[in-house]
DNA sequence: CATGAATGAGCATTCATTCAT
DNA sequence: AATGAATGAATGCTCATTCAT
């Protein structure tokens, strides 16, 4: 059935990725095994070797087509807006409005698991370190910066570590909503922080 | 009349669960066997299951065992403390000066893992979601009404919210830190975090 | 009227010959997979299938080549060397002077490694077996028994288990020094292994 | 079960030594699985590698054992074996009347398959290349060189390289006949081979 | 013809837990 | 009480072979 086309080659991409998505979300990552996916996607243990050499690769692939899909969108949505309070408070507003629920919960604590995962084997936590500092903590610290040449958040903030410190508010916030689940009151978190944050920001 | 006296199973009580703790630091929940417990306490495997029944019970009691000693310690040293807005600088001094390293990273991360771990066990997650609300959020809750009643805060303040979004970011760089290791400005994180806290319950 | 001419095919075959010896040699017989030989020869595995039926075949096919383009030089340079000495020393002289190392060192492996998987599969015994027998020992057969007629070796030898023996002398040494590596003085194993097989069988 | 006596120990462990010794016999190093060698000890996976920690680790084990046992069988026969030619007699007398049959056949694969996998493996190949020259090349180097001190062989001979030489035409001559099978006239190989040996060594 | 996608049996190794001694 | 021997389910990954395109 060779020679396929590079389309076809996608699909099955990504229907490894959203199985594996599905997978991970509902079990965890060590707890998934490479059979749950080739049983959720309707393929096999051969075909998912095929695609991604190991475990590990499949999961950084997922992570990082998201967090591509992610920024993605962002930048675009950002594109449109005025002003560093406004892009701050969209990034509250996605997170508060999220879909939030049973596999949202699950994707956030696989990611915290990988997260911690990576942090015990030197070439992934390089990886993830890198991802962290270049991709989430840069992407806001421009922000910040935006905010502060415009006079609107106060001269002397740290934008690195403002930035950094947004990014470790938005991950314990969600950690602790993916254990608690339901009781935690997801949204009003969400909202007496990014109050918080603008008021810490923002000129007195 | 036993064999053994109550004060030594007490002694090797706290043997195990300081060698689990030592070595869940250094490898990881999933990581770390019976066997390297063992072999660390200088016991045998068979000991270990006559004090816990289960791994995850013998994490449970360590977990517990930190936890109300930590507490403990909290509160008699929060006794000599005046006021809400000094203990609230106390906790967080607590943790800008805790004597971080190799050892503090691998504890944040066992206590992460295990955290997500639960979330995935019903009767784990019942018993970590009441620790979490009724020994960590309370606490602080009642910190926070403190300030409130005496005018150091303001009073509308949602003082469960704002507890629980503490802790949020405490773990949340807690996290980050334990895993982006020594690149990370641990102590200014603290001390912005800190700032922002309390510029957002205090008077304005 | 094929679509592909015989030469083309056989072309092909040569091709992958070629590069079956190069990835056994390297690898060995279990070690190489049938994606590394379509690799190395820059074709495709059902390229392969469509030339030989199984792995095994193709080794044998490899094996059949190399041994009766052996045989062959041999007996065209036999056609010139009078007496059965000069013939035996030309074979340890060939033997001797063989462009060893590694990618030799690599055949000798696989030969015998394949050598004694052939020997727990009947058939591929029964094919091994009938090799031995009428290529190899019969080829030296018939030049001791042209030096018994010739009066340059002793009468009485049995020149059935002396051509096997020498096969087998050839063999040990050969696989000696293909594991030991440099270390073993090949060139002095075979001057040896020459002197004391020619003094056995010369006359007295 | 524990603290179980040593003497059972080293009975469970010469249980899975036989046991391995059978399977690998029968099917060969690369063929014989872990389950096989449980199986046939009446054990269980688990067990063996309670012992042993890979199938390597066994292997060598085995390989020792019984290279261990030969020497010393070996060197208390000598003793009582009066000059060298006696001794090289002796040990010619031991192949040739070794309990042939499939065991033996299966055994002498086994080995050279275990010799041609340690050449590929660097650790294992030191091993098996030390235990080469030390054990078997220079135990019978001794003996050469006691012929020549004697004068019983011929003082010129390199005693290393003739050593040396030995063990390839044992090995050579085992090795066909592990393949051949019974059609392999085995004790008339081994017969011609001592003569023509001691022909060679011997004065003249 | 040629390709390479798809399959899935196969295997070494790990480890929490049990329980005989 | 304490030990550690014994178990066996569980899992990531490989690869010869097939066959649809």
């Amino acid at each position: 059935m060779p020679k396929v086309s590079e389309e076809y080659k996608e699909r099955k991409r990504e229907l490894l990725l959203e199985s594996a998505l599905q997978c991970f979300s509902e079990k965890g990552y060590y707890a998934t095994t490479i059979d749950d996916i080739a049983a959720y996607s309707k393929t096999s243990k051969g075909f998912i070797y095929n695609y991604f050499n190991s475990k590990e690769e499949l999961y950084i692939a997922l992570m990082e087509e998201r967090t591509s899909r992610t920024f993605t969108a962002l930048r675009e949505r950002f594109a449109t807006i005025e002003g560093a309070t406004g892009k701050i408070k969209e990034l509250f507003r996605m997170y508060r409005e999220a879909k939030v629920g049973l596999q949202w919960q699950g994707l956030i604590r696989v990611h915290m698991e990988f997260w911690i995962h990576s942090a015990r084997h030197e070439n992934l936590r390089d990886i993830m370190v890198s991802r962290y500092k270049y991709q989430y903590r840069d992407f806001l610290k421009e922000i910040i910066e935006e905010g502060k040449a415009s006079g609107e958040f106060e001269a002397h903030v740290d934008a690195t570590v403002i930035a950094s410190m947004f990014w470790g508010i938005i991950d314990g916030l969600s950690l602790h909503y993916s254990v608690i689940g339901d009781e935690y009151e997801y949204r009003s978190h969400f909202i007496q922080a990014e109050q918080m944050v603008l008021l810490y920001v923002g000129k007195k």
